[in-house]
DNA sequence: CCGTATCCGATTTGATACTG
DNA sequence: CAGTATCAAATCGGATACGG
């Protein structure tokens, strides 16, 4: 489907001349990433599993607005994509444990950098939202 | 930038003993500002911004697969987040030229962190989709 | 040129109930 | 305990048409 960009060493922060085509950006990934982890839960069940394995109802019982139904298929999603692990102990109540894979290892460090950046900006954001007025209609 | 693996300074990555209240981890800012970017085009926008301003209908046209709805409405919530400008030049046919504020361009630097994750591995992704076979039924 | 308004289908999420 | 099934609601996104 989608073609192979590679050899792009860093995508952003550069002077765009003219408008590029921005396939040739390599961001077609990078925004397919975002649109993953841009749900409602991935990040906070990434985040929680980069701390520790969790089983199913801790995680349940730590995010608390969470159905079971999204904590289950966020939960798969990212087990899909090869982010996180799940494992079944056959005990007599049954417990399943999930955490991260090597790969979701390496996606929490970029995580953390925009992570930092949220909890640094998040009231900068918030100010911006509530001096906001409507598009700028030159008065 | 942060260290190699395993090594998270920040926010994220350490022993969760028990439960915690997602609200002390400061997650929630995270979660929120990952729900504003992770639509379909904010990402896009702002990379795009980020190399130079750029006029609506510049934009238009290098997305070229965006609505006018839609970049309109993306915009103007980068704009409300305090995260792109809007410059009205009362000219004879009216031109509008978008840009990065000091916010925006300081958050184009964990972008790009994350943007060059995914295209790193964004081939791990598509290998551990088409890998995987479902939830692990123990048989 | 730069939008807004309206309609419509597609996708996402939650509530609830039920099962091995 | 750890899910699945079903239904309804909200939101998202595109096409089209119109306005300043």
């Amino acid at each position: 489907m989608s073609g192979t960009h590679t050899d792009v060493p860093s995508v952003l922060a550069h002077e765009l001349p003219r408008p590029v085509p921005l396939d040739e950006l390599g961001l077609c990934p990078v925004s397919d990433v975002f649109r993953r982890l841009g749900d409602k839960w991935s990040l906070l069940l990434l985040v929680l599993l980069g701390g520790r394995p969790h089983r199913y109802n801790e995680l349940h019982r730590s995010i608390e607005g969470i159905s079971q139904r999204m904590l289950t298929r966020t939960l798969r999603s990212l087990e899909t994509d090869g982010l996180v692990w799940r494992r079944v102990h056959p005990t007599v109540p049954p417990s399943v444990e999930y955490g991260l894979t090597p790969l979701g290892r390496t996606l929490l460090e970029p995580l953390s950098a925009l992570a930092d950046w949220a909890v640094l900006h998040a009231t900068d954001m918030d100010a911006a939202r509530a001096r906001y007025a409507g598009p700028g209609q030159t008065p």
